[in-house]
DNA sequence: CCCGTTTATTGACAATAGTCAAAATGTAAT
DNA sequence: ATTACATTTTGACTATTGTCAATAAACGGG
């Protein structure tokens, strides 16, 4: 009738579910590489309709865009990682930059891989882990349970601790148990007293079922995370540091060894302790930065690490360090 | 210097390994969202180049894009036909035509996801199978050995029979095993002497080893695989049509309720009977058309499928037939 | 050292994709 | 019905990406 162009008027596809629409048109541009045009007039919408649509399907994570972790293990950089400190695999972000969102961004796109049903996966909060819970992208995994490691406290950065676990079971469809305690006590006796609660009691025995964990390492400077967290004040830090400290794993300190330092914090903290790490199948350290590098070849060292996140320049000083 | 349009001409990149360079563009465009201009400044080399990378890292398979195949199952159309035909996975590939192409592209994306190290895979070979083997990208899965489950025929196709189990072989990294044999033979006799050589009984034996199969039905009719091959004479196949032959798997036909018809032609085949490919761990019948609806259902009920691939209107016109 | 060959790279142009404010539609309350 | 509000869609504009023939560097004899 040669007036095709007076347009059917737009209404809402109610005759099919809006996931199978936004799949039909993943499936016309990813894996038959049809352009946007042709998809909006398949479907009798106009091409920013279809811009729409996939960018919901990338959103939703019908969509999975994956660089192959095989790749990264071929790297020079990685296997020598991976010889030198016994690791599994080590994850190498590419860059010339020290740069905290790379290795965040490098661990979320790796953790939902190595992680299976049932899994029962500690998670210790920081800058790091906050920032990977916040790139990780929505993809459920049945039947895993999230725990945090360690104590909250008011952070003194913009998120709140517990948002690290939160956010991480959130984006895989987990369960999450968090703490409902500070990292640390002014007492060893209030720390005892809270130990006794059946709330604590029972994230303690979640703790023992952990199978995997997500941590960084902290440094022992003035300006470092457990200081800034007010979990250890500067003379707790000189303590510790006079007795070998390189860095600080899940709150505790540990020596150049990887061995946990027990010194006067630890009897007033709340969470897991270090060796509770060694053995598990999969211990992912996510960090990076040279003020970082002597606390990180330590958890290595201490046998807490299966996988390493980091990035090009922090991974060419661990090597560069004498073991 | 005021000079800075005046190009260092171009040296090949020697001091690091082509993968590392492709791995690293890679990063930045899909992982940190850069796009072309910025990674050629960073790299100091032209946009085209960086084009180039790209398009290489995608080849070599360093980049996966993947659509989630959980999506696929929960459509609608997916579950009704995993409740009615008790399937394990029904991949119903999107759009309003009867596609070859586009089943062969959701066969070769989810077939290696269900394939694990140590598998030993069958592979029958047709038109659909080839364009399938055609579809797959590169990816490696350790120690996977490919299994012709057909003897070869001079092929009515441009392509040979035996390409099929050696292209997704090739593809997947994975030993191949071919049938060094024609599917039929002109007497009992001559196939019984074939089926005495030793290269011959060595893949019968591995084909009782074969846990997982792929494959497809043939129709009926008289333009179908079977007669085009020259598998069967016309004849033949009226033969089998009159004792209730609906279909064809692996060159074998079928009645309706998905047994094995055994008639003149089989005592002169040389490959596997249906009956082996019951109760493997993924049975993958990848299949489109409405001349394929009977034999497919039959494939269906006979046992042989665990896992279906098709498209809409196939799969529509299996959910309408009576069971 | 020269020269033909191969490979990687580039610039200019064409094609494709993303953005955003405005308009159309749907929804829910009055 | 009518209105106010939220959501979806759209067109026009801009940004980004892909193509391809031309060109420079590396390679491999003779």
């Amino acid at each position: 009738m040669g007036q095709e162009k007076k347009k059917a008027r737009r209404r809402y596809r109610p005759d099919e579910s809006v996931e199978d629409t936004l799949l039909r048109a993943a499936w016309l541009y990813y894996y038959e590489n049809q352009n946007q045009n042709e998809i909006a007039e398949a479907f009798g919408v106009s091409r920013a309709t279809v811009v729409n649509y996939l960018q919901q399907a990338r959103e939703r994570g019908l969509v999975e865009i994956r660089l192959d972790p095989a790749a990264f293990n071929r790297q020079r950089i990685s296997v020598e990682l991976c010889r030198k400190y016994g690791l599994q695999e080590a994850v190498v972000v590419p860059g010339t930059q020290v740069s905290l969102p790379g290795v965040a961004i490098g661990a979320a796109r790796r953790l939902p891989d190595l992680l299976s049903p049932g899994d029962v996966v500690g998670v210790a909060w920081g800058m790091t882990i906050f920032s990977l819970s916040e790139k990780l992208t929505r993809r459920t995994i049945d039947n895993v349970t999230i725990v945090q490691m360690v104590g909250s406290m008011a952070s003194p950065y913009v998120f709140a601790a517990e948002s690290c676990s939160t956010n991480i079971a959130r984006r895989l469809g987990a369960r999450v148990a968090n703490f409902y305690a500070p990292a640390v006590l002014s007492s060893a006796q209030a720390a005892d007293i809270l130990m006794q609660e059946p709330i604590i009691r029972t994230q303690f025995e979640l703790l023992n079922k952990i199978n995997k964990a997500v941590f960084a390492v902290g440094s022992c400077e003035m300006d470092s995370h457990v200081v800034q967290s007010g979990i250890a004040s500067p003379a707790d830090l000189e303590t510790y540091k006079a007795r070998g400290a390189v860095g600080v794993v899940c709150g505790r300190f540990i020596d150049a060894a990887g061995a946990h330092i027990v010194g006067p914090l630890d009897e007033r903290m709340i969470g897991i302790t270090p060796d509770a790490l060694r053995g598990l199948s999969v211990g992912m350290l996510v960090s990076n930065g040279f003020d970082k590098v002597a606390g990180m070849q330590a958890a290595m060292l201490g046998g807490y690490v299966t996988h390493l996140v980091t990035d090009a320049p922090t991974a060419q000083a661990l090597l560069n360090l004498d073991t």
